[in-house]
DNA sequence: CCTTGAACTGAACGCCTGTTCAGATAAGGA
DNA sequence: TCCTTATCTGAACAGGCGTTCAGTTCAAGG
């Protein structure tokens, strides 16, 4: 499937994925048909079938790949030494990742209910490795005397809450530039670990 | 309709509501049909629509009555004088009335795209009513140096993005206990207003 | 006892769903 | 030029959807 010498474009796959990532998170998995995504690329519902096996793993790789693509862009992030400068790196990148992926985001936070059992568990088990990237910081501030949290698990979990709400209410061209916000919730995040 | 004399049992109708809200919440408003929930009240289809007058007004209904009871509860409250334990009442109250309602919090939080547009401005209206609750206590604050936020309307949405956030994963008889839970996010609250 | 009327059933309406598949199309290699 | 093969169409399938409504049931009021 998808060989080097394809007849046409060799891009359809990726356009029906950014067609549903936008549809999904616009109107919601299970109120988005495969006629409507089929549509949004030109198609008839049956070719969709050719990029994917159903719509249930449609869904799962477009978390699949958001997931994984977090995973890897954090990884990339260059870490200060310094816990407290962790914490910022890791308070700034989150904001700016996920504002950059509003579609993607909504999907992976909203439709976690309409995957497979099998599915759902590979999503999680992502999803808890990106926390634990936060909660490795939280431990080393917590080690040198940096920070002062009485839960870290709880202060993991209230912490990327609170910046991920961003995402609910940012838009590009608000009252707030994207800098400034990183900063203010930045400020944020150092008092509430009494740093 | 539904007057006192009702021959039947006249709780009928939030029965319905009561099995719309679990099954809404469970499998999304769109993946739930007016069978399924007629159902799980022992009904057909077609005696629903003597308790709504259609699928979309059932939704509303529950999104309502949820931020109404909100709003009312809140009012109830009786408030210190001092703000930050008005803050330190708002964040107990926060936790506690959302973790009794997680299947109407989570309608109230994913749902909304599926309202009509005149419903949603209802709805939006109700929690921002809400929201400035929060937001006149950090003002308050503000103003006697309580606190020291830089900017008002992004700590109001950072602090109940946070509460709100426990619904994701508290649940009852877990590791720690609700009055735990209160004290360790009224810890990182204070501290976030830096106070 | 008879009438009233709310509560409810069961069937029907037109429409939409995810998925399959035989057949058409057209480009690349030999 | 012919053959292979990936791509895509258009129709079909069985089933589910929200909603309507004529008709049945049955408790209560007069």
């Amino acid at each position: 499937m998808a060989r080097k010498t394809g007849s046409h474009s060799q891009i359809t796959g990726p356009l029906v994925r950014q067609a549903a990532l936008r549809l999904f998170a616009q109107g919601g998995y299970a109120a988005v048909s495969m006629r409507q995504i089929a549509s949004e690329v030109g198609l008839q519902a049956g070719a969709l079938y050719l990029y994917t096996p159903d719509k249930q793993t449609l869904l799962f790789t477009l978390m699949h790949e958001h997931l994984e693509e977090l995973l890897t862009a954090w990884e990339a992030v260059e870490k200060p030494v310094a816990p407290i400068e962790q914490l910022q790196a890791f308070t700034r990148f989150h904001i700016r990742f996920h504002l950059e992926r509003l579609d993607a985001v909504f999907i992976a936070n909203m439709e976690l209910r309409n995957l497979s059992d099998e599915n759902f568990a590979v999503i999680e088990k992502l999803r808890k490795a990106y926390e634990d990237g936060l909660q490795s910081i939280l431990e080393a501030g917590h080690a040198t005397g940096a920070f002062r949290v009485p839960d870290l698990k709880l202060a993991t979990l209230a912490i990327i809450a609170m910046l991920t709400g961003v995402n609910t209410w940012y838009r590009e061209g608000g009252r707030l530039s994207r800098d400034r916000v990183e900063r203010i919730y930045w400020n944020m995040v150092r008092r509430s670990v009494g740093a």
